[in-house]
DNA sequence: GCACCGCGTTGACCCGGATCAAAGCTCGAA
DNA sequence: TTCGAGCTTTGATCCGGGTCAACGCGGTGC
């Protein structure tokens, strides 16, 4: 790991220490969940893989490291979402737990499991074909659009949006640096489009003109 | 459709009027296979879905467009390569044929298409994800770089890479402008990185220092 | 052979977002 | 309650790639 990405993400890799913290609470399913600190890793690229896992609450973030450190959050997953599937026998990418969050550890090979998964896994391909879309040819105002509408829509299409992420996951995530993340937060709440009501928390104001800005 | 993109895409509007020009020439599987001319459309937007497609030569591109007419391509599929899947009852994207090409449409039920399903979706997103980095995170030099050994690669390793589609096309999927992807063509070459034996084939030269500018 | 036309290349200039720098918040710990 | 560290915001400047424009080239039809 280079010094540039130690600095960056400093208090991700310290979470490290904490990681696969079994507080081994029975939930839904019969299934074990297992509890994750803020910022502790899920699992690693290059790691063996084979389990599939279920968001209990709390949210989870998908990125790839460039080795100067640039990073690439390919998806977030919210409550009730499912990740980690994969090609081949290892991990191609980076799983860490945005807050405290319970993860439920699915067995692969259970028959409902196997069932639910091509549609996950189609679900994940059209999302990330369509982000695909926003990185390679929206600008700024456009991606931050994009993005609050897709939060509202993943929690149920209110208004009131909570964003579970920092200001440098959502740049990593829309493929911008913090300041103009930041900068576009300032001038959609100057324009009266959205209010924010705190650091992690944005009500859309003018709908209308968000959707016609995501464009 | 805007001007704009009447003027950018105007030969491929004019090859719609070619679509589904059925040869039906009987191939392996015993699946019949149908040839599409260069620009055709094999499925739009919004249509119904239901089938797959196996290229059986040539080569098609994937895009979703913006109302304004800027173009993501998503991804190429070359000989060998399957597409088509959907989530729902809907196509979210455009497929056309690069070149003139031969689909084999495949009846999704059966039963060793069902097999191959799940392990086809999860290489499409696989590459989704790691073409979401390559968008978010690299530079003009970078996405060229990573391009042809991308193309390299699925073509069985090669130094000499065979290049179906126009620089309109590879910068729709490396998102950056023609011109961009003409001056770092330009560049690798007087570099002597790259050889441009023909408009549509580039032989890698030195494949250490691609492979290290593609980061 | 020649003219045309669409694709590709090259040059000049511009601008959106990155970078660099400096405050301002916020929240937990003492 | 204060302090401090890290996150966020804001300002000034810079630069990579976009935009606009002109030219080159190669294939096609006459």
């Amino acid at each position: 790991m280079t010094n540039f990405e130690q600095s960056r993400y400093s208090h991700q890799l310290g979470s490290i220490l904490l990681e696969r913290n079994e507080s081994n609470t029975p939930l839904g399913s019969g299934h074990p969940a297992t509890f994750f600190p803020a910022g502790s890793e899920i699992y690693a690229q290059g790691e063996t893989c084979g389990n599939l896992y279920q968001v209990e609450f709390g949210a989870v973030r998908i990125y790839r490291l460039l080795s100067d450190g640039r990073r690439q959050i390919s998806a977030f997953h919210l409550a009730g979402e499912m990740f980690g599937f994969e090609v081949d026998k290892s991990h191609h990418f980076f799983a860490e737990a945005i807050c405290g969050t319970g993860i439920r550890v699915l067995s692969p090979s259970a028959a409902h499991v196997v069932a639910e998964l091509l549609p996950m896994a189609l679900q994940s391909l059209v999302r990330a074909q369509e982000q695909l879309l926003v990185l390679g040819r929206q600008n700024a105002v456009e991606r931050v659009a994009a993005f609050f509408l897709e939060m509202s829509e993943r929690q149920g299409g209110l208004r009131q949006v909570e964003l579970p992420m920092s200001r440098l996951d959502i740049a990593d995530y829309l493929g911008l640096t913090i300041e103009t993340v930041s900068r576009v937060f300032s001038k959609l709440k100057s324009k009266g489009v959205i209010r924010l009501p705190s650091l992690r928390s944005v009500e859309i104001v003018k709908l209308q003109t968000l959707q016609d800005m995501a464009a």
